[in-house]
DNA sequence: CGTCAACAAACTTTCGAAAGTTTGTGTTGC
DNA sequence: GCAACACAAACTTTCGAAAGTTTGTTGACG
């Protein structure tokens, strides 16, 4: 018997490998997923990719047309807004019922992702003025450990996968090293204090503050140096 | 050159007919779904199959587990509470909006969709307390209606989602035709002027009333008589 | 009598080639 | 030169049988 990849199915693995590329910058916004290619690089078929494309779809991260393949999903100004508006009700709102229903291993491990972030250095060691693979990462986990308290599995899927469509956004949008005048770190501690406090209503105002002020960063951003791949992929 | 079924590709037309033959009780909650009788049912074949059950899954219509194939997601009062307060908030939330961004034409559509659910006989004429199909298609039209003026896709979709969901419940439940002391054409009609008239608040709210009022009569209704078919379903 | 192992049946998963579409190219007619 | 048409290439979709798992059964052993 041969142990299969990555999960316990190979549908499953090539899922695993395509979404990570695609979360991971690897596979361009709006580029075009053909399957003769695909089978080659994630040594698999034509039956398994086409699954996991499907999911993907199902997700977000992929769009379809009958008879015209898969893509990246492509990125513009009008989806971010409509993005960030989404994700300013539902992970408030998460965020809320987290706080209230949160159990202390709950507050603890947000308590933990929360010193681990504070501590882990914004900029890489090589690259100047992009944001470290370990700070992106520690980012990511500490505002997952918020939410993980939400009892309402329904509602913090959701709020997941929309803010894994930011987190796109997010990587393929210019270096944002320099921000005028904003406390990111502060903005943190601000919202683990509320909710370490149990203070839902205000945990949930910072939280929709926070994710405000970060698109916003990237609207301006991307208007200056409209680098956003989308336009100038593929058709 | 064979024309397609349903849709413009095969896999396609499974998912439509499965999906249909889901919401429409054809297919029991918690019943498993083998694709021996699946390419039958839908003479399709197995990869057909698989990937319109792919999509079902990550719709929420359908459960899986690796190796141990599909089934129709079962029913639990656990979940329906999940599903009631998700819905409340999203649909709020999308109400909200829908009355806020609505034109002209949605507006009047929310009016067409009403005067048909007002004028559509709630109770069928041979089942005496079982809801009519059409006045249930009519209901479904108008809450569907209503929200339709949601700029923001990605939030409508995720309600029209809960939506379906909960009518899965609704159509496993007893007959809830003599319900005590509630108004429901009123609620309706409440929700409608609310609406027209651009009172986003009040709207919302009679919106979550609404939802609240007809899950709980669900819940003590399924307490009464446990028929919810999944308890007695596989495994 | 209960437990465990080996076996068999039924089902799920995987694959790759055939069939069907779309897209791009070259050619003809005007 | 330009438009329409036909042809070819590339890709997407579909299929069904082979391979791999799980589930249920039978029989032997403690």
């Amino acid at each position: 018997m041969v142990r299969q990849s990555g999960g316990t199915t190979r549908t499953d693995g090539t899922y695993q490998r395509l979404r990570a590329d695609i979360l991971g910058g690897r596979l361009v916004p709006g580029q075009r997923l053909k399957f003769p290619e695909l089978c080659e690089r994630y040594e698999t078929s034509v039956g398994a990719a086409r699954e996991a494309l499907t999911k993907l779809a199902a997700e977000g991260l992929v769009s379809t047309q009958a008879h015209q393949g898969y893509s990246v999903v492509p990125l513009s100004h009008e989806d971010l807004a409509d993005l960030t508006l989404a994700r300013v009700e539902v992970e408030s709102l998460v965020l809320r019922l987290s706080v209230q229903h949160g159990d202390m291993r709950w507050e603890s491990q947000a308590v933990a992702a929360h010193h681990l972030l504070e501590r882990t250095p914004v900029i890489g060691p090589d690259d100047p003025d992009r944001l470290s693979d370990q700070w992106v990462e520690a980012h990511a986990a500490y505002h997952v450990a918020l939410l993980a308290g939400c009892p309402n599995r329904r509602l913090l899927d959701t709020a997941l996968a929309l803010r894994e469509e930011a987190e796109l956004y997010r990587h393929w949008s210019v270096s944002l090293g320099h921000e005028p005048d904003r406390d990111v770190v502060g903005e943190h501690r601000g919202i683990r204090d509320a909710a370490i406090a149990r203070d839902a209503d205000l945990a949930a105002d910072r939280l929709r503050d926070h994710i405000a002020h970060t698109a916003q960063l990237l609207i301006t951003c991307a208007d200056d140096k409209p680098n956003l791949p989308a336009d100038s992929a593929t058709r």
